[in-house]
DNA sequence: CAATAGCCCTGGTGGC
DNA sequence: TGCCACCAGGGCTATT
């Protein structure tokens, strides 16, 4: 099952990872170290259509020459600061990597866009299935951004509170694996988490959002808490072994309750871990302790 | 407004 | 062995 694929430039590439809030987290603190204080000395655009909101010429000219103050993460989208009080705003969905490449290392494979530093190294976009996005603009306009100005409030914040998400589940008759999901109710969780939070909750993924009982609603927060933080922790989830230049890997994986478990025993008491299909997404659950 | 279905995209996989 | 349909899923759009 474990897999390391080696391209031919014998670079490793097959981390294979759902940049979910603790992979976006630990790219974000991996790039802080080598990116802030760094000028853009040029930008190389190798496929346009990932480019949102403006044309791709115009993308390039407005970060040219700017320097990178600060990197932010807001739910799965990271936030790149620039000096002229500008944001570049990069999106991963399901395949998007973000690189910190040295000057002498080789192309990655799937480079989309590149961004070459006054130090000669790069940041490096790189995408498999071409989904992800990036955005510059000036720093007022963020929220024209309508995935970020509508995001609710996410893990570990202290606006996720039990009272909160009580109030919004009681208006909802959708399943609350699908309502977690969505990114307006709570910021950053996608389809591992969801799955490992309703587990570590005890909570069956197809219990309607207005049926959880304020005992339920508040330990679910707890587990989603427990849950983010631990992944972050654990610096993520890779499916295969894996390093980059930074020693960047994430265990968590070593740590799933359910996710990709299907058939085998619950860690709690053994019942084989069943899937189904919820809002079109696979979806993991013991059905003797989710209930 | 809320729920739901379909769409984008490509590499890996399973079936024949 | 080769081919091909299908699956993975985040976020957006269209529809009811």
């Amino acid at each position: 099952m474990v897999k390391i694929g080696l391209k031919p430039n014998n670079l490793i590439i097959e981390e294979k990872f759902m940049p979910e809030l603790p992979e976006v987290e630990t790219v974000r603190r991996g790039l802080i170290a080598h990116v802030i204080g760094r000028q853009i000395v040029s930008v190389e655009v190798k496929l346009a259509r990932l480019i949102t909101m403006t044309a791709p010429d115009e993308f390039v000219q407005l970060i040219v020459n700017e320097t990178i103050t600060d990197i932010e993460r807001r739910g799965k989208y990271l936030m790149f600061w620039l000096s002229g009080e500008k944001v570049l705003v990069v999106h991963l969905r399901m395949t998007g990597r973000l690189l910190f490449r040295r000057a002498e290392q080789e192309l990655d494979p799937y480079t989309k866009i590149q961004f070459h530093l006054d130090t000669g190294d790069r940041l490096v976009f790189a995408d498999v299935r071409t989904l992800g996005t990036l955005t510059v603009l000036p720093a007022q306009k963020l929220s024209n951004i309508h995935g970020l100005a509508t995001m609710g409030p996410e893990p570990l914040s202290p606006d996720l509170t039990a009272a909160y998400l009580l109030a919004v589940l009681k208006n909802r008759k959708s399943n609350i694996k699908t309502l977690l999901l969505n990114q307006q109710i709570v910021g950053g969780l996608g389809n591992i988490y969801v799955d490992e939070c309703l587990a570590l909750a005890g909570i069956h993924p197809e219990r309607l959002g207005n049926s959880l009982t304020s005992v339920e609603v508040e330990q679910l927060i707890t587990a989603i808490n427990t849950v983010i933080d631990e992944a972050i922790t654990n610096q993520g989830t890779t499916f295969r072994d894996y390093r980059d230049s930074d020693g960047r890997k994430g265990s968590h994986q070593h740590h799933l309750l359910v996710y990709g478990r299907k058939g085998e025993p619950c860690k709690h008491c053994g019942t084989p871990i069943s899937r189904i299909e919820l809002g079109g997404r696979g979806t993991h659950f013991c059905a003797n302790c989710q209930h």
